[in-house]
RNA sequence: GGGGAGAUAGCCAAGUGGCCAACGGCAACAGACUGUAAAUCUGUCCUCUUCGGAGUUCGAAGGUUCGAAUCCUUCUCUCCCCA
């Protein structure tokens, strides 16, 4: 029961209540506290588009900005060539240019609607660190750089130490250096102090710090942010299907609704600090809420709507959202039925979705062929049959346990869907055409 | 270089001539219960299957045997101890 909001927070008491910050460099809330300040975070190219992890960084750039700070995204067009060996336990393969700059193009697109840019004393920036790299020789950088640092301190940092015995490339080596130097450069060329991250940066970052210190008596800062975990100790960000993009082509509105809306209790407290700007009294109060009703699920629904709603905008939220109460409302069989075709098209946008001859309905297709031949709904017939078994398919709603049934024409949605489940969440469309 | 231990399914791990497609556990998937939660219980979990079965596995290659994950030979790799 505090007062009513009084004076904002500060960005680290932001970020502390939020559960966000897992190391802080001492000086740091001094030099926040004295000024705007502008801190940057990279973000390395390894996909042309960002996963839901990589909005914590994201974020932590949100609340900066907030806090009237100037956020600088800085894109790893060099460091992307190298290779972090952070957190890696082998050697990467290298990323060809085209890809790279692929990845870059993507996940430009993708911050620019994340971040304010609108021209102001504190827009964010974005840069790449490409552009001081690449006239930078190698002769130059072993001499200008290079000489600072020993190989002693590198080789203790901890992404170096785990691959002492495995074994790490010159090449890997090298990056800290690389992204030490980028810290320098920022630091130098454009009055950036503070460099944020995961907290597998920390030793990246600190190279930069001391490198700035070393090479000009500067000083610079860092802050970082805790690994996200769920609270069953998994790694957050992926489901059954692989990593959730915010790319609407690799993940639908849809599916990254979905995503939000499945975290359990505990990971929905947790994540809606992290990944909206809801205030504290926000929050608490959406946690009564969620207390007084849990089966309401006041916090999962208010997660997923807003991190859907900045993401990928408010007409794809409410399509995610329409599709879900359909999937997953307790409307009856036939409201299934009453949906006209655009907004069944709509909501199973997606939804893999198959098409069959309408003419092969028509005469029957056996239920087992038609989920495994037809539609790659099963790698193999047996595994079909044996879920249909179990219980575990659904067709227009209605559960199908006799694995010998004879699909036809009879009950298509609009004449032409069949609309398959496959366990509780997973949807299929079949068209027949 | 000398000595020892080991390699079994996605992971951990039992099995030391037939009863082994291989005990357990984890993970995963499904069902029940619920709230599209958690916990719990149940089922599935090498591949294919017309659910009757069929095929291919126990580091690799050969061999002994009616029969090998299990015995023998060679090879590859991992770990530990001594130098």
């Amino acid at each position: 029961m505090s007062g009513q909001s009084t004076k904002p927070l500060s960005f680290i008491e932001e970020l502390t209540w939020r559960g966000m910050v897992q190391d802080i460099m001492p000086g740091t809330s001094e030099l926040l506290a004295s000024g705007p300040v502008r801190g940057y975070i990279g973000f390395d190219p390894t996909s042309d588009s960002l996963g839901v992890g990589n909005l914590v960084q994201v974020m932590i750039l949100l609340h900066f900005q907030r806090c009237g700070h100037q956020p600088v995204a800085l894109m790893g067009g060099a460091t992307g060539m190298v290779g972090d060996p952070s957190g890696k336990s082998a050697e990467r393969n290298l990323l060809s240019e085209e890809q790279l700059r692929a990845n870059l193009e993507g996940q430009r697109k993708q911050l620019e609607k994340l971040l304010d840019f609108t021209p102001g004393p504190n827009q964010a920036l974005l840069v790449n660190n490409y552009d001081w790299f690449k006239e930078f020789r190698f002769l130059d950088f072993i001499r200008d750089v290079g000489k600072h640092i020993t190989v002693n301190y590198m080789m203790a940092k901890d992404s170096v130490q785990k691959r002492l015995e495995t074994g790490i490339s010159f090449t890997e080596f090298s990056y800290q250096l690389v992204q030490g130097y980028d810290f320098y450069h920022l630091w130098k060329h454009h009055g950036i102090s503070l460099q944020m991250g995961g907290s597998d940066q920390w030793g990246n970052i600190t190279t930069g710090t001391e490198l700035i210190r070393r090479m000009e008596g500067g000083e610079a800062f860092a802050l970082t942010t805790p690994l996200i975990k769920k609270a069953d100790g998994t790694k957050f960000g992926k489901t059954e299907s692989g990593n959730v993009w915010l790319d609407s082509s690799k993940t639908s509105p849809y599916a990254f609704y979905q995503f939000w809306l499945n975290a359990s209790d505990e990971d929905a407290k947790t994540f809606i600090r992290i990944f909206t700007i809801k205030s504290r009294e926000e929050v608490e109060s959406l946690e009564a809420e969620h207390a007084a009703a849990p089966h309401q699920r006041a916090l999962q629904k208010e997660l997923a709507r807003d991190v859907t709603e900045r993401v990928h905008g408010r007409a794809e939220y409410d399509k995610a959202l329409e599709a879900s109460d359909i999937l997953f409302g307790n409307a009856p069989v036939d409201a299934l039925s009453r949906i006209d075709e655009p907004t069944l098209l709509a909501v199973f946008e997606g939804v893999p979705q198959f098409t069959v001859p309408k003419s092969d309905l028509e005469s029957g297709i056996p239920l087992v062929e038609l989920l495994c031949d037809r539609a790659s709904v099963f790698p193999s017939r047996g595994e079909a049959r044996k879920l249909v078994l179990a219980g575990g398919v659904s067709i227009n709603k209605q559960k199908v346990v006799d694995p010998a049934f004879v699909q036809t024409t009879d009950g298509l949605l609009q004449g032409r869907y069949l609309l398959v489940q496959k366990g509780k969440k997973n949807y299929y469309l079949i068209i027949a055409d």
